[in-house]
DNA sequence: TGTACATCAGTGAACGCGCGTTCACTGATGTAC
DNA sequence: TGTACATCAGTGAACGCGCGTTCACTGATGTAC
């Protein structure tokens, strides 16, 4: 039976909402058309209402993923150094907690990055696009009075590096050596945190 | 017809060989079992007599990948404190080259990093024990004459941070922005050796 | 505003395909004597 | 060393399953008048 317009888009987003946790979680591959519908509360025959092809709701969920991550960082941006120095500081101690490590999914790069090389065009543009805002929100939040944007924009790739690089690194040894993992986390952050002097 | 001993030896080292280099290429659930044993030369049917699954084989194809990876760079960890340090060098701009970026697979923690997380305790077992060896061998790479091992470990952790996480951003935007790409590699590897003084 | 009809989101069965895995078979190799 | 037999790596067909996608159908919603 035909619904409204606007609970249509609901649905929708209800999808995409829920395929980029579980792409996040499970990996493109990992989690199937059907489940993913299941998990939106409908079956899995209107799932091509909505969109063209899997890959096209991986192009949005990645879209949606990099905008909530986004989001969460960007609200500081417009502050006082002083504010945004510290939602900095709190952000990568965020990221880089065993709780991040030890949750399933989390940031997109580092759950889906390397899939990403694999996969589509479609779903390589969004999701370097999301990693470019991604480098240029990180530059807003740690831009300073006296310090020029060329090396505002070098810190913040250099950070989100040791940020991504460090995350994957502190999750691939968690299962063997709960200890390194953590040690990877400690030194990564504090590796960061010297380096933004 | 039966093979000599020696020849089935053969035959095992090809198909993890190839493995190797083409779950990197595809990821694992990117390539499947026949397509696997073709690329070594054989039909699909006589896998199970080298392996009790598929996943025996990632296994064995994390441990070969980090083994290679590990041998190209230990090579020099015996020299001098000068050598090994043109070594690492050079190493580091190897690893962040154009080239290696736009080089299908190459590094497993770039091309296998995110799925690991996702896949059985064997694979996870097998990718964690080869993270921590290769941590052990950047230290020994750059161990200095009055540096503590405490902190030179603390720098190898920091520097596989950056290789690993420049690396996979520098592929994600790749396709958008060949400038950005470029300029991610370079600034990660600038990053790193002013990090190193 | 009311009516009559076209539209279309969701349902659930079905399709075709590729996957990991199993199997009967072959015949050269390994081995016991 | 030679012989007779058991072993087993490779072959290629087959199995069962889950996947992405398609389809006919339903009936409430959207829309033209």
């Amino acid at each position: 039976m035909r619904i409204t317009m606007q609970q249509k888009e609901e649905n929708r987003a209800r999808i995409v909402a829920v395929a980029s946790k579980l792409f996040r979680e499970n990996g493109f591959d990992g989690i199937g058309v059907a489940d993913l519908m299941k998990n939106a509360g409908m079956t899995h025959g209107g799932f091509y209402n909505h969109f063209g092809s899997k890959e096209e709701l991986e192009s949005a969920a990645c879209d949606l993923a990099f905008e909530r991550a986004i989001a969460r960082i960007s609200a500081a941006a417009k502050e006082t150094h002083e504010v945004r120095r510290s939602a900095y500081v709190e952000h990568v101690a965020d990221y880089l907690s065993p709780r991040a490590r030890d949750a399933a999914g989390g940031c997109p790069m580092v759950s889906l990055g390397s899939d990403v090389s694999k996969r589509g065009t479609q779903v390589r543009k969004c999701f370097g696009s999301g990693v470019s805002r991604y480098i240029d929100t990180i530059s807003a939040l740690i831009a300073r009075p006296r310090r020029s944007q060329s090396r505002t924009r070098k810190d913040a790739i250099a950070t989100l590096a040791l940020l991504v690089g460090g995350l994957l690194l502190a999750r691939t040894v968690r299962d063997n050596s709960l200890k390194e993992s953590d040690e990877i986390l400690s030194v990564v952050k504090n590796a960061i945190y010297a380096a933004a002097n």
